[in-house]
DNA sequence: CCAAAAAGTTAGATGATCCTAAATTAGCTT
DNA sequence: AAGCTAATTTAGGATCATCTAACTTTTTGG
């Protein structure tokens, strides 16, 4: 019988071109970057590239690669949107650490139907982010445009807000928070110090973070 | 070390297999009672009991069925834990109906992480049943007995508890709630009519339940 | 007690997803 | 513009879970 919604690698991957696609300002998403994404070989890239363009998900021109179709784009906003909604609702409602909401989330988005979907909503009251500060995609493939500039690139000005941060690596989440670097908190007084790390204040605590990690935090000046 | 969890595939037939003997009061489970509870062909089954077998989790002797071995009982209980304990959350705190619970269960239980079970098992307060009055077997293994007399047999006791409720039939839930009959509901006055129900009441709603339903329905009488 | 029916298994194939190794293409560099 | 290198695709398999068709074993009923 015929599958009538995407299968679970077939998620993985419209969340990694949108992702890769996302990282190069819209340009085509190459085979190599979205392979480092989903930790699978190319060939497994190229063959799965070349499902999608037959189902319409994707452009797809061999050798320069893929760009998601307006239907793939929505069909990658609804897997982000689950995916999103499931972080927010396990830290919220479940008393997951931010650090380990993501890894979980992975696991059970694909199994998410659209009806515990909706009750997940609702119970979060239909919020706009997640706990680390990415925008939750509407139901209709709706999204807030997220911040893109960097902690460490905004040195030069005066303070700044956390708006959100790179969610995959849960070490660097545990550091973040400890720091008090989490959505919503205000950091000021940033100056680069040689050796690359930032200086910075979050409340009145001084502190030093590494380029590696302002580079994984977004900010909006204030 | 992740603990690899049974592929999905495996744990549903772990379930079977624990069905079909629970069904068979001890018995070994027969290859087309698996298939049929599954919705899969018997070469299937046999197949897959092979490989099971391989690994240890069942005693399979071709031609005259499976029976779980010590691990994969154990192995069935955690799925079976899970799924009860899905059940019971996605009722009381995500409003869904206890006739909708089993199949919502059914596609999220493969992807409960321990980390999330043992959260969700927490929120409940660590419950000993489900909606439908299954028992929820403990972590170690450790299971309740389930009430076996049904509801249709009973017809000779004054009145009975209802215990619990066969799970899979969204038509049969609803229609037993709209009767009043649910786990902990007390029903007297029970009689069997020519042309297969039972006349029953529950409070001071006299009724009528076809045999069907009332094999379905399991009592402890009181 | 044996032949037909029922149940079960073997054989062979399919589709999804992954792999490695080999061939090809594109993009730099000189 | 020729050649090197990095990226990509093609070729050829492997595994898992499933199927149908054909064969075998067990059960059952006259």
């Amino acid at each position: 019988m015929t599958v009538k919604h995407p299968q679970p690698a077939l998620q993985d991957y419209l969340k990694a071109v949108y992702r890769v696609t996302a990282a190069r300002g819209g340009g085509p998403a190459n085979t190599k970057a979205i392979a480092a994404e989903l930790g699978v070989s190319q060939p497994s890239v190229s063959a799965m590239l070349d499902r999608m363009a037959a189902e319409g998900l994707v452009d797809y021109v061999h050798y320069a690669g893929a760009t998601l179709s307006r239907r793939g784009r929505r069909a990658a906003l609804r897997v982000i949107r689950r995916h999103r909604l499931l972080e927010l609702y396990l830290e919220r409602f479940l008393g997951l650490g931010w650090d380990e909401v993501h890894a979980e989330a992975e696991l059970l988005e694909h199994a998410l139907s659209a009806r515990v979907e909706a009750a997940i909503d609702d119970a979060l009251g239909h919020p706009a982010f997640d706990p680390h500060g990415d925008p939750i995609p509407g139901v209709d493939g709706s999204l807030k445009r997220a911040e893109s500039r960097t902690l460490w690139d905004s040195h030069e000005s005066g303070s700044a807000r956390v708006a959100r941060v790179s969610d995959a690596d849960p070490g660097l989440l545990r550091h973040l928070h400890s720091l008090g670097i989490v959505p919503g908190a205000t950091v000021t007084g940033m100056r680069r110090e040689s050796g690359g790390a930032l200086r910075l204040r979050v409340g009145r605590r001084e502190q030093l973070l590494g380029r590696e990690a302002a580079e994984k935090v977004y900010v909006s000046v204030v």
